[in-house]
RNA sequence: GGCCCUAUCGUCUAACGGUUAGGACGGAAGCUUUUCAAGCUUUAAAUCAGAGUUCGAUUCUCUGUAGGGUCACCA
């Protein structure tokens, strides 16, 4: 019994000069690809920042699509004139391409469009969707409300207070069934309407739904009249631009956060409503946060800095360090992997949807993440760091980026320290601002800027710190090999009673005022103002002898 | 509240129905030809609760509990 409008009527509501269905069949043939190959995209609305979770369902929709052999694409979801912000599109971009998540289709850095199935932006593909929103209302499975939001909002809450489930649906779909006549005279009044779907689903029925992540389901049929297009912008909403897009876009995997679980059974309709085939669901967990160390809820765009990627950027984590901290929360033995491939690009590693299904709402933690950039950053050269380094620096940092700019050479030297060639690589740098923190008194202006040396940090021989300076004084050549040098600190320590090593030192303590380890420490603390610096001889090399007696003689 | 999903150390997680419940991050202790970092050694730390099925349950079933999602609009 579905109210079918005269052709007459159906004419005033959408331009008369509409491609037909065949059309636009023709325009978007179906894709060539290889067995297996999917096609998956990202499908994020333009509203000013790039979510970290869209960073993960991209990385993870990328990576299924690459290691396939198939497409990945990005398409502009901004149907939504109120809250879009096309110039935002650049944000996502630009994240895209700091994370190295490469887009095959749809808008690139440079500002321009590729691929077959564009455009990629919705409110571009306004003749598209009219064509199938007048087809649903031809085929009597759509039809014009004229219902205002107000009325719709008094009728929710109104069946809220009654205690039955809230929808436009069943008897309070009131423009479902209502006459060609009452629509003609709504539509001579110009009464604003939206395009429902007129739905046959039952919502005491139960259908099967298979989710490549949640495994099988049994979800209710959906018996909601949904609004699916607004006539006066000329666009759908979501879940009708959804079908239609993924449907000539050649989407066959659509992996996206689990809040659209619950639409699942809306967007089978909307599919078969079209003939359509779907493409298979696979709903990610969110990444969650927590405040007080017990609730977890998901990040929150608006509430959680961390949930904006290029957050990331501004730390200065090295993109790939983000990437593979996520693709350990897509599948946990991502981290075994990369513990027996240590030198192999992470594109080598094939993400399943079995361990995917098992990643359940981790919480983001930035000390794992802090580890995982550790052990990357520890594997580059020296001059990857200088350059990346100085790059970031540049935008965030331009006090470090000119002392690093002033002498490359001396910057490099400083970074190169226990690095290249060395065993065990030192792991002090997880961020690029670490880098201040870390080797910023190798520059004279950074190091008069630190706080003024303290005695307390002079430790066990701060007493002797003078004599141990001008002891140094007497006998110090640059030339010296390491143990050279080191048997000259043994020897100065020696003379004021300190033990030649810890051993020693524990062994009889009370025959020594020390040991090595605290005259060394004299030094450490006068050229760096830190405690805790990679190895002193090699520090005195690259500082060269004029800066090391300069900051050393400060004591005396 | 209805519906859906989930439940193992603090965190991320591993474990054909049979393991001393494993690993990683973080914590603690220790080792070291200078301090850190790293590395190595050691260590504390978990199966949400209760029933049931079973010779045997982290694993299967049920109930409860907790958490997450969704239910006007938007995506």
């Amino acid at each position: 019994m579905n109210q079918i409008l005269p052709e007459s009527l159906i004419a005033k509501l959408f331009p008369n000069d509409l491609p037909s269905a065949e059309e636009w069949k023709e325009k978007y043939p179906q894709r060539k690809l290889p067995e297996g190959a999917m096609v998956t995209r990202l499908g994020p609305s333009p509203t000013g920042l790039m979510h970290l979770g869209g960073v993960y369902a991209s990385l993870i929709s990328e990576r299924f699509a690459h290691q396939t052999n198939g497409v990945f694409f990005l398409r502009i979801e901004d149907t939504d004139e109120a809250r879009s912000q096309p110039e935002t599109t650049e944000v996502i971009v630009k994240s895209l391409d700091f994370f190295n998540i490469p887009v095959d289709e749809g808008m690139t850095v440079s500002g321009e469009e590729k691929g077959n199935y564009g455009p990629y932006t919705q409110s571009a593909r306004a003749k598209l969707y009219q064509t199938f929103a007048k087809q649903l209302i031809e085929q009597g499975k759509a039809y014009p409300c004229f219902c205002t939001p107000e009325e719709t909002n008094t009728l929710g809450e109104q069946q809220m207070k009654e205690g039955i489930r809230p929808g436009y649906y069943g008897k309070w779909a009131k423009w479902r069934d209502a006459s060609p006549e009452e629509v003609e005279a709504e539509l001579s009044k110009g009464t604003p309407y939206v395009i429902r779907l007129r739905s046959n689903g039952d919502f005491e029925h139960k259908i099967k739904v298979h989710d490549l992540l949640k495994g099988d389901l049994e979800l209710s049929e959906n018996d909601i009249d949904k609004k699916i297009f607004v006539p006066a912008t000329g666009l759908p909403r979501y879940h009708l631009a959804h079908v239609i897009d993924d449907h000539f876009m050649g989407t066959t995997h659509v992996l996206r956060g689990d809040e659209w679980l619950s639409s699942v059974p809306l967007h089978l309709e909307l599919f078969e409503a079209l003939g359509w085939k779907p493409p298979e669901y696979g709903h990610l967990a969110p990444i969650q946060k927590t405040e007080d160390g017990s609730k977890k809820r998901k990040l929150s765009k608006r509430k959680d800095p961390e949930a904006n990627a290029m957050l990331y950027q501004e730390e200065g984590f090295p993109s790939e360090s983000v990437v593979e901290y996520l693709l350990n929360l897509a599948n946990s033995d991502f981290e075994d992997w990369r513990k027996a491939n240590p030198e192999k690009d992470n594109r080598e590693f094939s993400l399943t949807f079995e361990r995917l299904a098992r990643s359940n709402g981790p919480l983001l933690d930035f000390v794992k993440l802090n580890d995982v950039s550790k052990e990357i950053v520890s594997k580059m050269s020296a001059a990857e760091i200088y350059d990346r380094g100085l790059s970031w620096a540049k935008q965030y940092h331009p006090k470090l980026a000119e002392e690093m700019e002033k002498d490359p050479d001396y910057t490099k030297n400083a970074l190169n320290i226990e690095r290249e060639g060395a065993p065990r690589p030192r792991k002090d740098i997880g961020t690029w601002s670490d880098l201040y923190a870390e080797t910023g008194y190798f520059f004279d202006p950074i190091f008069q800027n630190q706080e003024p040396v303290s005695d307390e940090l002079f430790g066990a021989a701060k007493d002797d710190a003078g004599a141990i300076v001008n002891a140094f004084f007497e006998t110090f050549n640059e030339n010296d090999t390491k143990d050279e040098w080191f048997e000259k600190i043994k020897e100065i320590g020696r003379k004021l009673g300190y033990a030649d090593g810890a051993k020693a030192y524990k062994l009889e303590p009370e025959k020594y005022k020390g040991q090595v380890g605290d005259v060394a420490k004299i030094f450490r603390v006068l050229l760096t103002g830190k405690t805790n610096t990679p190895d002193l001889y090699s520090i005195m090399k690259v500082m060269g002898k004029e800066r090391v007696m300069e900051r050393l003689k400060r004591v005396l």
